[in-house]
DNA sequence: TGGTGATGTCAAGCAAGCTTTACATGCGGG
DNA sequence: CCCGCATGTAAAGCTTGCTTGACATCACCA
């Protein structure tokens, strides 16, 4: 059960709304540069992060995150 | 929209499956450290592990752990 | 009594998330 | 041609997640 997020739905999810990388950020109390690095695979946000962007567009996280057996 | 995880079902989803902690983390591949550390409240998971309990227990993210505004 | 399993916690160390600052690129509109 | 906006990325630094190893307590049981 050792999991690995492969990948998310954050820029569709955002693009979907019409907002640009910084409105996200701002509504997320969170960085611009944050929310890049988590739609070009950087890094994996942290839990709270991952609710806040699944509750903002109304989903869940396991919708929103993908994950794969390491 | 700025969360912070407040706390989690772990311990009581674990307990109702009569497993110990080094049990749970053996599964999920983490140390008994980090389970125990989860249940006590001392920090809050990554987003690969809190995914892995939430499916271990056949239930979702959001279920297992609880946010506030921050 | 002594042993064992389960739990709590601490310390040191490495890895990852997030910050600010900064700079580069591409694009559409004036 | 220049501007402003959106995006990508990098460096340095702080904080937090997770590790191993160790030790203490408690309950239960032979």
């Amino acid at each position: 059960m050792e999991l690995v997020v492969t990948g998310n739905l954050v820029r569709e999810l955002r693009v979907a709304e019409n907002l640009s990388q910084a409105d996200l950020a701002a509504a997320l109390g969170v960085s611009r540069q944050t929310v890049n690095s988590i739609e070009t695979g950087r890094y994996t946000p942290s839990l709270a992060l991952a609710i806040a962007l699944a509750r903002f567009f109304a989903t869940t996280v396991e919708e929103v995150f993908h994950v794969a057996e390491r």
